[in-house]
DNA sequence: CTGGTTTCTTAATCTGTATCAATACGAACT
DNA sequence: AGTTCGTATTGATACAGATTAAGAAACCAG
């Protein structure tokens, strides 16, 4: 169970057999059915989870009551509301379980206590933050530049997984564009090929 | 020279004057005519840097040739590639002055020595990176659901200084849209009122 | 298997923003 | 002063994607 963990975290430093046993101590293991809410708007945050198993999506309702998705994340996925973790301030974000989803989670208070702990720790979550902001910032160029179906195009060659076990209205959510554009573009596509 | 930078660190933990005087003694100020470039696409970015006074940009070139403006940064703020600068790879950005404008910078080895001899700092810099992740965020949804008026309307009223400060067509290029649109809606707003 | 959701597709129309082109403005320089 | 260059405005046209509406498929649960 925690084998893609261990290497996830060890990747950016070497812990003792000690310090690894305390952090197996600390982050809980948890298993939630499909469609669970792990987080609503204006709750405070209150774990940061290491996807081991399924699949979750975190997204906003927008001024019109729509869903707008932000992430999905599957398996050796981080998950959280991060500034509403870090900061202990309420959410504007939905987090929720797509499928079965298993999710090894921190709380706040021991993730403090881990950081006391294990110091080496604040520069391996520093790192996954940075990686996170990466990830959003490529996304945002092209999401300024790309067009919808560029956007599609890109989407698939980097989760190809994804479009088998998301609905594709939610794809389409991700997207920024309406199921209706994505499904003409999907279209437009198979005749192209 | 140091007092608001003093301040902007301190707000996350309090170190001794030593640890402070490292610091300083860390941190190069230097100053920059207008239109410098400081990073240009291909190189790794060799700093990290805190905005005493001026303005700087940071962009991208799209496959057009067109400018993309990514960030604005004025006083108080910082500036850097992030992720070039952090894991030491060639930047896909550039960055450049836009009135004379004064840096604290400090390079990466320094970065790294600084870490080593006050280990609160990686504290302080995991912050800065979730700040600004944070706002990334925030500018990513508005990006995906606000029209292109509603935007601007946000952006003036976030950075009321900057439109003092930077041409429109830059402002337009951060927005995301052409100047003649964002034109076009400043003539619309000011019809309205 | 059947009736009811939920998801996906197709088509017709509408809208915001891009594009292209022409003109106007303002600051900087000679 | 006039000339020039960069910037901002205005107008005409084009197009990507939204919206609305309807029907077709897929996916259940009884």
């Amino acid at each position: 169970m925690f084998e893609a963990f261990d290497k996830n975290i060890s990747n950016h430093v070497n812990l003792s057999t000690d310090e690894l046993d305390l952090v197996h101590h600390l982050f809980q293991h948890k298993t939630y059915r499909k469609k669970t809410l792990l987080l609503s708007e204006g709750q405070v945050c209150n774990f940061e989870a290491y996807l081991v198993k399924g699949c979750v999506k975190r997204y906003y309702i927008d001024p019109n009551g729509d869903e707008v998705i932000l992430q999905f994340a599957v398996e050796d996925w981080w998950v959280s509301d991060m500034v509403s973790f870090t900061e202990q301030v309420p959410s504007h974000l939905y987090i929720e379980t797509i499928e079965e989803t298993e999710l090894l989670q921190i709380t706040y208070p021991n993730k403090e206590l881990l950081f006391k702990q294990v110091p080496q720790l604040e520069r391996v979550f520093r790192l996954l933050v940075q990686r996170a902001y990466s990830v959003l910032e490529n996304r945002f160029f092209t999401g300024l530049t790309a067009s919808a179906e560029e956007r599609y195009l890109n989407f698939i060659k980097k989760y190809p997984i994804l479009p088998q076990r998301v609905p594709q209205y939610q794809i389409a959510s991700y997207l920024g564009i309406t199921p209706e554009a994505l499904s003409r573009i999907r279209a437009s596509l198979l005749r192209k090929k």
